[in-house]
DNA sequence: ACCTGTCGGTACGGCAACGTACAGATTGGG
DNA sequence: CCCAATCTGTACGTTGCCGTACCGACAGGT
C-alpha cells in the first residue's frame, strides 16, 4: 500500500488538504506499534510524534504511590506528541501502546517545521487538542459518578472503535491498571458483561459480541466524547477505520 | 491604576512582550467578575475571552444526572475561552465565577485577530493549554486515589493561590459541588482541617490559618500541578499575585 | 424581637470498591 | 508430558463515601 493510502487511515492526516499531505509524506515513516512500546515518557523531551494507523495508545497519569489511571485513549483519530505542538516539549504523562498496531512517525524537527509551514496542520491539531481536553475532562467526571461496569463497557467500546475486527488482547490485570481499580473489581465487572452476552473473553483475548448492547451498558460519557469528536473533527475524522465501519 | 498595570497582574498577559501587550490594550476591557457569573456556557459560541486579574473561575463537567465536578480552576495565571484559540468556538464544559474578582475581557473577533498577528500571544496560550491539560489529567487521577480531606486541602490551596489575602467566601454546599461529593462529606473533611488548626470558617467565610500545614495535608497533586505550571510558564507566570507573595 | 432562610455538625444504614488471599483452569516451555 | 507461569473466579472483612435526615446556630430583613 502506498504511504499516501496508509496515511489516510489516520483521521488527522486524512483531514489535511491532499497537497499538504503529499508534501509531508517523505517525512513520515511507517513503523509498528508493539505492545507496551513507550511513545512518550514523563519528563523526557519528545523525539517524534506518532500518527497511529491502527492499534491504541493510552495516556497514563501515575501517582506517587505508583498507582496509575488512564487519562485518555489515542488511536487513529489523533496524534501522540501534543507537547511538541503546544510548546512544552515534554509532558508529565506517559503514553504507551496498549493494543499493537502501526503508526506513522515524524521526528520532532520536521514536525515543527511543517507546523510552521502548513496552517492546515496546525488548525486540525488544535481542534484535536480541544477534543482530547474534552475527553480527559469527561473521563474525570466519569470516574466520580459511574459504576465499574459502565466504565468498563465504555473502555471496551473506545478500544473497539480503534481496532480492526472484534477481538483484541486484554487481560483483566491490564484493564485494572487502565481503570485504576483492583484486578478483582475488573473481573467482576467483566464477568457481568460476559454473562449478559455482550462480550466474551478467555485468557487475555476479548471479543465484542453485541456492540449495541455494550453501548447500552456504557455510561453516557462514551456518547458525549464521540459527539464532541464528531463536532470538532467533522468530515475527515471519523473514529472507526472506514474500511471496517460497523453497519455500513 | 492604568490598564497596563492592571493587565500585568494576569500572568499570561504579563508574559507577553511589552510592545505586544501595549498594542492589545485598547481591545481589553476591565470588568468585574461577579459571583456565579457564567463565562462559558456548554454548547454556546464564546462571545469573548477573559483574562482574570483576581478571583477564581471554575470549569465544570455536568453529568446527565445533573451531578457536576470541577474539571479545572482558572485564575490570574490563565484565560477563559480556550475554544476560541483551539478552533472549536464552543465547549462542552461550563465555566463560571467561583470567587468574585475582576477580569479583562476581549471580544472574540479582536481576540482572533490578535492571535493571528501576535505569535507571542499564540505561543504563551498554547503553553497555557498544555498546563491546563495537565491540571485536568492530574485532577482525574486525584479523584481516583486521594481522600476527601486531601482533595479538600488541595482545592483550598488552589483557591488561596489565586486570591488576595487569606479569606474568601465559600460554603460547604458550594465546595461539595466542586468536589463532586455530598455536602456532609465536605463538612467532615473541612472540620478535620479546622480542628487541626489549618483553616477556620464560619458561615461561608474561609480563612487560611496555616498555609504550610495545609500543603502538608494536601495530596501531591497540588505540588505536581504547580510544578508543571512553573515549568511551562516559567518567568512571567507565577501563580500568586506578586504583590502579595506569601512569606516574601 | 421575631421569623425565615442559610450554614454547618452529626447520625444511620447501605453499598461499591478496597486489600488480601486462595484455588482452579489453561497455556507454553523445557 | 510435566512444571511453571499466567489468567480468572471468588471470598472475607474493611473502608470511605453515599443518601437522607434532623437539629442547632446564626444573620438579615421587617
Amino acid at each position: 500500500m502506498s504511504t499516501l493510502r496508509l496515511a489516510r487511515s489516520n483521521r488527522v492526516l486524512a483531514a489535511l488538504p491532499r497537497a499538504t499531505l503529499e508534501r509531508m509524506l517523505p517525512a513520515l515513516q511507517a513503523r509498528p506499534l508493539t505492545l507496551r512500546m513507550i511513545l512518550q515518557e514523563p519528563g523526557l523531551p519528545l523525539a517524534a510524534v506518532v500518527f497511529p494507523l491502527s492499534g491504541v495508545a493510552s495516556m497514563l497519569s501515575t501517582a506517587a504511590t505508583g498507582r496509575s489511571v488512564e487519562i485518555a485513549t489515542i488511536g487513529c483519530e489523533g496524534m501522540v506528541g501534543l507537547p511538541l505542538l503546544l510548546g512544552g516539549q515534554s509532558d508529565a504523562g506517559e503514553v504507551f501502546v496498549q493494543v499493537a498496531g502501526q503508526g506513522l512517525f515524524m521526528h520532532a524537527g520536521p514536525f515543527k517545521a511543517w507546523l510552521a509551514k502548513e496552517p492546515a496542520l496546525m488548525r486540525i491539531l488544535l481542534l484535536y487538542t480541544q477534543a482530547l481536553l474534552m475527553q480527559v475532562a469527561q473521563c474525570s467526571a466519569c470516574t466520580s459518578y459511574h459504576t465499574m461496569s459502565e466504565r468498563c463497557a465504555r473502555w471496551l467500546l473506545q478500544t473497539h472503535d480503534r481496532v480492526r475486527g472484534d477481538e483484541f488482547i486484554l487481560t483483566h490485570e491490564f484493564l485494572s491498571l487502565m481503570l485504576g481499580v483492583r484486578r478483582a473489581t475488573v473481573s467482576e465487572a467483566a464477568n457481568e458483561l460476559q454473562v449478559s452476552g455482550l462480550i466474551r473473553y478467555h485468557r487475555g483475548i476479548v471479543t465484542v459480541l453485541d456492540r449495541a448492547g455494550l453501548e447500552q451498558a456504557a455510561c453516557e460519557c462514551y456518547r458525549l466524547i464521540n459527539r464532541e469528536f464528531r463536532r470538532l473533527l467533522r468530515g475527515g475524522a471519523k473514529l472507526k477505520p472506514s474500511a471496517l465501519e460497523p453497519n455500513p
